[in-house]
DNA sequence: CCTCGATGTTGAAACGTTTTAAAGCCTGAG
DNA sequence: CTCAGGCTTTAAAACGTTTCAACATCGAGG
């Protein structure tokens, strides 16, 4: 099954020194024309696969960075990653995804494992602010959708704050008075830090701060979105918000199937935002009002820093990009009947 | 930067031997408390993270499988890669994503580097038919979502001719007889395979095989799905099918995005099948009638299977679900006007 | 007091590469 | 004919673990 097929065996086969075939594999040019074409053959006929453990345990390189999702099977991230991959792959190394699914335990086993794969650099989204702390060791580590708050590392973020107030300003303008946010846990970072911009958009209003009923979810995930929405629905009519901001657009997209099937309207008797501006938001039973933020150069930046992250003088640095509001008809202006 | 504290630092820093370190760290139950205690403390001490390369280079096994995922941007994947990597989970496995997106080239070199690395198994959604061949070299390959046509290796599938026959046989049960399929490349063995079961519900009807348009995308992606509705459009009316089996639900969702900005209903102008179920299909505009397959057990059987891989009297095994169909909005029966 | 088995610990040999310094070989100039 | 210098090739020493056989130590049984 494992007939190991060693260089040592490449180079026998071919009649040179095991030296040789490494500079075969490595320094193509050093080696004369006719050697590399034997000793290419030899690997050829013999099956030989480098054995990487043993390149990397001697050469202390590993061509190999990976990203930590928060969560794989939101669009967002993988848009995200999609921006990640072609930056490593310029760089010219390959891309390994984990998924911690939101979970701290098993972000912290893959970080454990990365680190002992000593992988060139671990790009991370962390589940919450304690993970966000993990000591780098030896690994350089870079933040991405959260900003670093100490200096100890680069970050690459999204004002969330202000999408948040672009967010809610939005349904303010279009005559919204109560107003529903949907999202949590309050241990995600993007969470507080979009509630704060709803705030913030309330009191540029001169509205109450009550005037936002805060409605915490467990995920980020479809299923939530609809339990919110039933939660929604239960309220007494009277206290009942007109609007919803959700934390994001899987939330934002249970919401609308939620309301549909309980028999009521988007936007007549709920207007809603999403957060993200995934593919599938413009694509929704009600194309979605949403927060576009710039996913793929996210992605790509947080990998260009993390390779700046081994020259000489480096110094950590915070990106935040800014995001941006896509009206669609979740949030058309209601019609007088 | 990088001090580098190996195993006998640490052992030196505990007055103690390498291989009592050694102990500690893989057969704790060996080692005195007494002498554990002090060699736990050393290693928080230094900040020892054990190399995985010279672990792996003597031990000779990795703890990591890896899935090499056709469109990680395809929610149908994302699905089944939760299944592997609960089934890897249970197995004291990590799982690496890696994500070929549909080029052969990535896909290669994905593979060679995961051969290098020596991970335990791979789990691989081929991008065509030849790259389905690719060589064992020593490291377990198991197909998913794709059935092996030799005997060389395991394979988990769903029955995708049975999937296109569900699918069709629907549609002309709703009294369509000039029907669309929207799908491609040709090189995808699922799109062939969906194709042949759509013409087999013609058969089975007594239609005869030109009432399927076959309209061939370059991706299964939402963005083809709409380049696809303008085609479909631009068909002369007396033509024009009037309902469409997708490949998959991106591309639905795509055609649905394309029928409604042009002023089409779905289902009145044009009925509308996706295929695979994804959770957006619910949400959709309108929501999509579609083919769904067990998405997570299909990932959690391919890792199974690979787990057996390397057991003395391994046979490989073919496995085969049951597609099934789901009817929703967007195959309504059209209405007398 | 000796032997034996159990329990902990260790020295040294792998594992399969890369790398470095040096050795061979050749060609053409002196 | 010799030798400098360029081009190829090589022997051997790492890299940081795990593992195995062997070595202490100790208490109990004879």
């Amino acid at each position: 099954m494992r007939p190991s097929v060693g260089i040592r065996d490449v180079a026998q086969h071919a009649g040179v020194s095991n030296a040789t075939v490494s500079n075969v594999l490595n320094r193509p040019d050093v080696v004369a024309p006719a050697t590399r074409q034997r000793v290419l053959a030899a690997i050829e006929e013999l099956g030989f696969v480098r054995n990487e453990s043993a390149r990397q345990l001697r050469a202390g390189s590993s061509r190999v960075i990976a990203y930590v999702v928060l969560d794989a099977a939101n669009p967002f991230f993988t848009d995200v990653a999609r921006g990640v991959e072609d930056a490593a792959r310029e760089a010219g190394l390959a891309l390994f995804l984990c998924n911690s699914a939101s979970d701290g335990g098993r972000e912290r086993e893959y970080l454990e494992l990365l680190h002992e794969q000593r992988v060139e650099g671990i790009l991370i989204t962390p589940v919450d602010a304690e993970s966000a702390q993990i000591a780098e060791r030896g690994t350089p580590v870079v933040l991405v959708d959260r900003e670093a708050t100490d200096g100890t590392r680069c970050s690459v973020a999204v004002d969330d704050v202000l999408g948040g107030e672009l967010a809610v300003t939005h349904l303010i303008e279009n005559g919204h008075t109560r107003i529903a946010m949907v999202g949590g846990p309050l241990s995600i970072q993007q969470v507080r830090d979009r509630r704060q911009g709803a705030l913030r958009a309330l009191t540029n209003a001169g509205l109450p701060a009550d005037s936002l009923t805060f409605l915490e979810t467990r995920s980020l995930q479809v299923a939530e979105g609809r339990g919110a929405g039933e939660r929604l629905v239960g309220l007494p009519a009277s206290r009942r918000p007109t609007a919803a901001f959700c934390a994001n657009d899987l939330l934002a997209l249970g919401l609308l199937q939620s309301m549909t099937q309980q028999g009521l309207r988007v936007p007549d008797d709920l207007a809603v935002v999403g957060y993200d501006d995934i593919e599938f938001a413009a694509a929704a039973a009600v194309p979605l009002t949403s927060v576009r933020q710039p996913r793929e150069q996210l992605g790509r930046t947080a990998a260009q820093l993390l390779l700046t992250e081994n020259e000489p003088d480096h110094e950590h640095r915070h990106v935040k990009f800014q995001p941006e509001l896509v009206v669609r008809a979740s949030t058309a202006i209601k019609r007088r009947p």
